[in-house]
RNA sequence: AGGCGCGUAGCUCAGUGGUAGAGCAUUACCUUGACAUGGUAAGGGUCGGCAGUUCAAUCCUGCCCGCGCCUACCA
């Protein structure tokens, strides 16, 4: 093995094997364990979020599979409409094109050639992150199967009435010109105006006051609404106002909605442009006036002096000219939030189009059930209450998106404007039997990319067949996803799983954190702090970095802040830290919190824990060439009991963590035990063993085999987090213990019963690690120097410490680099000695001339004051009744044997200050 | 407006009703035959604040302060 840890020149050949080999694929059996992928866009790049999601799911997976379930990851990619549709009209404008230009034909044959040149980039992106993903059964939201999938479930609600079409006030995207969903709509605070206009009476004078944030609005006003009960208004009820500019007359009516406390406690009312405004319009039978052309221009419904203008060049002359007619009553600042598409950006319109919605109430009742009745659970438990939040006050949902690439929706118009649904054109005329001559044209329209997505978990296992892969991986176990689309997606795919296989999508719901950069920020190209998962995988130099930060920025001003920034959090650029140093962090970090922040420093420190674990292997093997003849367990070691023993733990409590989906402290178990045990202690403590010329056969057997053994044990406990260089070593390991195999990846799970809980076996390492902490502290404290050999005394030994030091001789000399032990007497060592506590037993190392008395005795006082503090502590509660009379026995009996044991250390330690005064 | 989350060492974070933890960073010493991507030791904290429950609170409860997120129709 090469003398450190070189993560590329492993990490290539493995997965291919992996995949060539097809251990990817479902080992059948009984018990099946079956992740769906949250499909990324098909066009994507991966980023921090999937290679994070993408570890966890691994993990789990790979942890299954080695548990011997049926494992199958499903992976496949989402054509993601508007993002995808978005990315190729951008390439088409660098030509001066739009879609129009080519037509819908050859704009989507441009979609698919650019899917196709750039749709494996991200499942490449997932086999460098060793993601085992059984390939063969890769789906596209946009396959024919999936596909089929769609229509299906549309024509079938629709028959049932939970898919209808109708007029209705949508979120408008005046920029990208469709519809979008409630969802898609972020609503952000900005700075605005709230305007007070003044609507004349009509029938006397004077006039009432408007506040709007949008006054282009009141070209399409047909009424002014007051609260019923304001006195101040009661009276106008009923009469009428002038509509400046338009000429009109629109009435005052009285609705509860109104607020009397807010602006002037009159409210304009626009109910083809407000969603709350519709409403009231509709509660008063109020005309709906549409002014604005899909592209949020005026259109021919307002005056001619607007028509034609943009919404906010509307705005400007309207506010104008009613300042000029004296109609301005006041304007202030008021910050308003804006509606914005989550894609474009532009500001949404409520605007009045023919929609397809999917009536949700009926669907969402039996999914809330599922949660409720435990059927599917959320973990952590609590985003159970956002979902039901959520859907208790669900609302139709818009499906129909103006778009060219999507799933067409399934409906085909006559002439008249007559729709009919059915799965194709033929199916739609024979059912309603319509003539040959009749022309029918296919709706324009597009289904929202999430209505795909919301029959992922079946359609991905070939329904609406009845295949046998829906029989074994339906409903799949766990579904693993940020809580930033639990709406989104969880929800719906809960509700049409539900809908259409009458079981449950998933049966747990595993919510993560997002990965956010070491300030907590979001990462984002504008903000320039983006990390691309490849780069810390196979490293980056600076100026590459620099390049790939301030390319193609939308606001060219942000690339010095960009640059600057960059070149001091990364002034060497980015140094190669491997897939598994990624994923072990990724694990690591994977707590129950909601923000993740990537941390540079544990990518790091995870690396080298890589090369920790290597070079245990090395050493190992340097250590063991043939196969340790096997030995029985009398012949075992104080050291090899012991690891066993801990291995036994480590292993339970990595499986209780991964059950609880406790990734980081599995991976903590994992670390602490690797490194701080196997490491730290047992290699060290094998030295003896290993290196002493007179142990017997046996005893040397027994520990080479336990190294072997524990190790090989320990790579197949990593391998779900790290799962490439575990078996670059394991090929190497496993013929050593015996073990025949072609992969570390199909090997079982570690079971803790193969390996001995032993607790005399850890009282007694533990007694060892307290006697050469004491020693080591005197050692680091004293300044003497790890290449002294000291002579040491024991004083007050116990039985119980005579018989741990007959046991540990050995590993006491070789790691504490100690000559001699001498057991003495009370009271018989005269010389003065610097001192280390053990239980009751005093170690005490002799100073003649190695040690300075005055540094020993602040040493000694420092400590000392520590025991004091500490005692007086226990004796405050020991010396109070209701703590006596009220704590748990076990409890007062710690206390009491901690306050004995304190004070015992105590007298030692004044014991030994007294005597260095006495020189 | 409602809901949720967070606040623990300089930084990033675990954690528990009964003696506060890790990694990184810092300091000192060490190139000893697995590993300097290392070893040994050290320093560092009123566990955001106040009150309550309790024999005992960093942990449970309430209030407050600070930060963040989500949902929502205040024109």
């Amino acid at each position: 093995m090469e003398k450190s840890y070189k993560p590329a020149a492993i990490e290539k050949s493995w997965y291919q094997k992996w995949e060539e080999e097809g251990h990817f694929s479902p080992s059948g059996g009984e018990n099946p364990y079956c992740i769906m992928i949250p499909p990324p866009n098909v066009t994507g790049t991966l980023h921090m979020g999937h290679a994070f999601q993408d570890t966890i799911m691994d993990s789990l997976t790979r942890y299954h599979r080695m548990m011997g379930y049926n494992t199958l990851w499903q992976p496949g990619t989402d054509h993601a409409g508007i993002a995808t549709q978005m990315v190729v009209e951008r390439q088409l404008e660098a030509d001066n094109l739009n879609r129009q230009d080519l037509g819908r034909n050859n704009f989507l044959k441009k979609v698919w050639e650019w899917k196709e040149q750039s749709g494996n980039k991200i499942s490449d992106q997932l086999r460098r992150m060793g993601a085992s993903l059984d390939w063969e059964r890769e789906r596209f939201t946009m396959d024919e199967g999936l596909s089929e999938a769609v229509i299906e479930v549309f024509v079938r609600l629709y028959e049932e009435g939970l898919i209808y079409r109708g007029k209705r006030l949508v979120n408008w995207d005046p920029n990208l010109l469709t519809a979008v969903s409630d969802l898609e709509v972020i609503a952000t605070e900005e700075k605005g105006h709230l305007w007070h206009f003044r609507y004349p009476l009509t029938n006397q004078n004077g006039y009432l006051v408007v506040a709007t944030t949008r006054p282009e609005t009141m070209l399409g006003d047909t009424a002014i609404a007051v609260n019923p009960d304001d006195l101040r208004y009661r009276d106008f009820i009923g009469q009428t106002v002038e509509l400046p500019l338009c000429n009109r007359k629109i009435p005052v009516i009285a609705d509860n909605y109104v607020d009397p406390s807010f602006g002037s406690g009159c409210v304009k009312i626009t109910p083809a442009h407000d969603f709350n405004d519709y409403e009231i319009g509709k509660r008063h039978n109020l005309p709906i006036i549409n002014i604005f052309t899909p592209s949020a221009a005026i259109n021919k419904n307002a005056p001619k002096s607007f028509q034609g203008m943009d919404r906010y060049v509307a705005r400007k002359k309207i506010v104008n000219e009613l300042q000029a007619a004296g109609l301005v009553e006041k304007i202030l600042d008021h910050v308003i939030l804006v509606p914005r598409g989550d894609r474009s950006g532009e500001i949404i319109e409520p605007y009045l189009t023919d929609q397809w919605f999917v009536n949700t109430k009926p669907l969402a009742q039996p999914a809330i059930n599922a949660v409720k009745e435990g059927r599917i659970k959320f973990i952590p438990e609590n985003w159970s209450k956002t979902y039901f939040d959520w859907m208790e006050n669900i609302q139709d949902w818009c499906i129909s998106r103006q778009l060219w690439w999507g799933h067409r929706i399934p409906a085909w118009f006559d002439n008249e404007g007559k729709y009919y649904v059915g799965r194709s054109e033929d199916e739609v005329r024979e059912k309603y039997q319509l003539k040959e001559n009749l022309s029918l044209n296919q709706d324009e329209d597009v289904l929202d990319t999430w209505f795909s997505s919301a029959l992922w978990p079946f359609s991905t296992l070939g329904w609406p067949k009845e295949t046998s892969e829906l029989k074994s991986f339906y409903p799949s176990t766990v579904l693993v996803t940020g809580f930033d689309i639990i709406f989104f997606w969880v929800a719906r795919m809960i509700m049409m799983g539900l809908k259409f296989t009458g079981d449950v999508p998933f049966r747990q719901v595993y919510i993560h954190g997002l990965i956010r950069d070491q300030n907590g920020q979001k990462m984002s190209k504008s903000k320039g702090n983006v990390l691309d998962p490849l780069d810390l995988i196979d490293g980056i130099d600076l100026e590459t970095l620099l390049k790939k930060r301030t390319f193609g920025l939308m606001q060219p001003k942000l690339q010095s802040e960009i640059e600057k920034s960059t070149r001091k959090e990364f002034p060497q650029g980015i140094k190669a830290f491997g897939t598994d140093a990624l994923r072990f962090t990724f694990a690591a970090l994977a707590s129950t919190g909601r923000d993740i922040r990537f941390d540079m420093g544990r990518i790091e420190g995870y690396r080298n824990f890589c090369n920790k674990l290597w070079n245990a292997s090395r050493f190992v093997l340097i250590n063991i060439t043939t196969i340790p003849k096997p030995q029985k367990g009398e012949h075992l070691s104080l050291p090899d009991r012991w690891i066993r023993s801990r291995f036994s733990k480590t292993i339970t409590e990595v499986n209780r963590q991964m059950e609880n989906y406790r990734l980081d402290l599995a991976a903590k178990a994992l670390y602490e035990f690797t490194w701080n045990e196997y490491c730290d202690w047992y290699l060290e403590l094998t030295k003896p063993v290993l290196q002493e010329s007179e142990i017997s056969v046996h005893k040397l057997n027994a520990t080479r085999q336990t190294l072997i053994e524990v190790l090989e044990g320990l790579l197949r406990l990593l391998h779900p987090i790290i799962p490439f260089i575990t078996e670059e070593i394991w090929q190497k390991i496993a013929p050593l213990a015996e073990i025949e195999g072609d992969t570390i990846m199909l090997q079982p799970q570690p079971n803790p019963k193969s390996y001995a809980v032993d607790q005399a076996a850890e009282e007694s390492i533990n007694w060892i690690m307290s006697f050469l902490l004491g020693v080591r502290q005197i050692r680091g404290e004293m300044d003497i120097s790890p290449n002294t050999p000291l002579s040491v005394l024991v004083e007050n030994a116990s039985e119980n410490d005579l018989k741990h030091l007959e046991d540990s001789r050995l590993f006491l000399n070789q790691l504490g680099r100690i000559e001699s032990i001498t057991i003495i007497e009370d009271g018989e060592e005269k010389q003065t000695a610097a001192t280390a506590l053990l239980g009751g037993m005093a170690i005490l190392v002799p100073m003649a001339g190695i040690i300075d008395t005055d540094k020993e005795k602040s040493r000694l006082i420092k400590k000392s004051r520590n025991i004091i503090s500490d005692l007086e502590k226990i004796n405050a509660k020991l010396n109070n009744i209701n703590f006596m009379e009220r704590a748990p026995k076990e409890i007062i009996a710690k206390q009491r044997d901690l306050g004995k044991s304190l004070s015992r250390d105590l007298d030692q330690i004044n014991e030994q200050l007294e005597k260095l005064s006495q020189i």
